[in-house]
DNA sequence: GGATTGTAGTTGACAGATCAACAGCACCAG
DNA sequence: CTGGTGCTGTTGATCTGTCAACTACAATCC
C-alpha cells in the first residue's frame, strides 16, 4: 500500500509533483474563469453544466447526475441551476417515471451561448494546459491521472432516467 | 503556439487528461480537507499556511508572501490569518524596515499543531496521490506539471523582507 | 522639501458552495 | 395497503474567498 512511511516528509519529485499539481490547478482555473466571465459572463461551473447537458439525450439530465459530474453538492447544483434558469439557458422539467427527479434541460438560448463560450474556453484550455504537452505526453498524463480517485469514469447517472452517457464525449459543442 | 485549431472540440487523450486533471483534483482536495478537519479541526488552507511559515526564517512571512504561495488573494490571506490568530497558532508582527508589511509568525502552539496535523495530511497525500505512482512516474509527473502556469518556482517574496525560501522544502515538519 | 506613483494590508459587500434539516416520492417487506 | 427505509431535490444558516475601495507607508522625480 506504500503507506508504511506515512509520517515522513514529502521530498524531491513527490513534493514537486504534488505542489505542481496544486498550484497549476489553482492558476489555470482562475484564469479560465476570468476569461469566460470577461467574454461571456459565464463561470467555468456554468459552462461545465451547459456542456454536460448538451451531451446528454434530449439535452437534459437529472440534478443528481449533474451533481456527480461536476463534483458539486446537490444543493450546490440546485443553486447553480437556479441561476442558469434565471438567465434563460436552462429550464426545469419533471420526470414522468419518477416524480422525485427534476431534469435540467438546455434551452436553445443556452445551447447558443454554449457554442459561443466554447470557443473561448477551449482556446483557454489549449493555451493554459494542452499547449504545454505533446500528443504522447498527453496520453501519459491522461493515463497517470486516470488512476487518481474521482477521475474514474466520471460516474453514471444512478437514477433510472434516460441519461445514458454518450460514447464519444467532447469538450465543446461540435 | 498550437492554438491554431482553438475552436475544435477536445478529443481523446487531451480530453481525458483535462477531465482527469479537474476531477481528480476536486476529489482529492475534498477528501484531504475532510480528513484534516475531522482529526485536527484544520483546513488544508490552514495547514498550508502553517507549513509555509514553519519553513521560513524565524517562522514568519509577510502577508503578501503567503498570498503568493497559497494562490490566494491578499484579502483572502488576511481573513485566513485572522482565523489562525484567533486560534492562537499565528501572531502578527510588524516589520522594522517597512512599516507597511505585517508579518504572520508561527507560534509554538501553531508549530505543535502543524506537527500533529502533518502526520494525517502526509498520510492522506500518499494514500490519495503518491501511492498511485512509481518513483519514475512521479518524476515524469513533476516534470510535466512544472510546465504549467502557476507551477513555476512557487514565487519568491517580493517584499524586501528576510523571507528567503529554504533550499530544500518539505511537505511536513521534519 | 513636496507631489506623484506604487505597494502592503485591511475592510465592506457580495458571490459561491457547504452542511444540516427537511419535504416529497419510490420501493420493498410484512 | 401500511410502515420503514432510502433517494431526490430544495431551503436556511453559515463559511470561505473575491472584488473594489480605502488607509498607510515607501520610493522616486522634480
Amino acid at each position: 500500500m506504500a503507506v508504511t512511511q506515512s509520517s515522513s516528509p514529502l521530498r524531491g519529485a513527490a513534493l514537486e509533483a504534488w505542489r505542481g499539481y496544486l498550484q497549476s490547478h489553482a492558476g489555470i482555473v482562475r484564469e479560465l474563469d476570468a476569461d469566460l466571465i470577461a467574454h461571456h459572463e459565464l463561470t467555468v461551473r456554468d459552462y461545465e453544466v451547459l456542456l454536460y447537458l448538451s451531451q446528454a439525450d434530449d439535452r437534459q439530465l437529472p440534478m443528481s447526475a449533474l451533481s456527480e459530474r461536476t463534483m458539486l453538492t446537490r444543493s450546490g447544483i440546485t443553486r447553480l441551476v437556479d441561476g442558469l434558469v434565471d438567465q434563460g439557458m436552462i429550464e426545469r422539467a419533471s420526470c414522468e417515471r419518477d416524480a422525485r427527479v427534476s431534469y435540467a434541460r438546455l434551452t436553445d438560448a443556452g445551447y447558443g451561448k454554449l457554442r459561443d463560450a466554447g470557443r473561448t474556453h477551449v482556446a483557454g484550455i489549449e493555451r493554459l494546459f494542452l499547449s504545454h504537452f505533446t500528443a504522447v505526453e498527453l496520453e501519459q498524463l491522461a493515463e497517470l491521472l486516470s488512476r487518481l480517485p474521482g477521475a474514474t469514469g466520471g460516474g453514471q447517472c444512478t437514477a433510472g432516467g434516460p441519461a445514458a452517457p454518450p460514447a464519444t464525449e467532447s469538450c465543446s459543442v461540435e
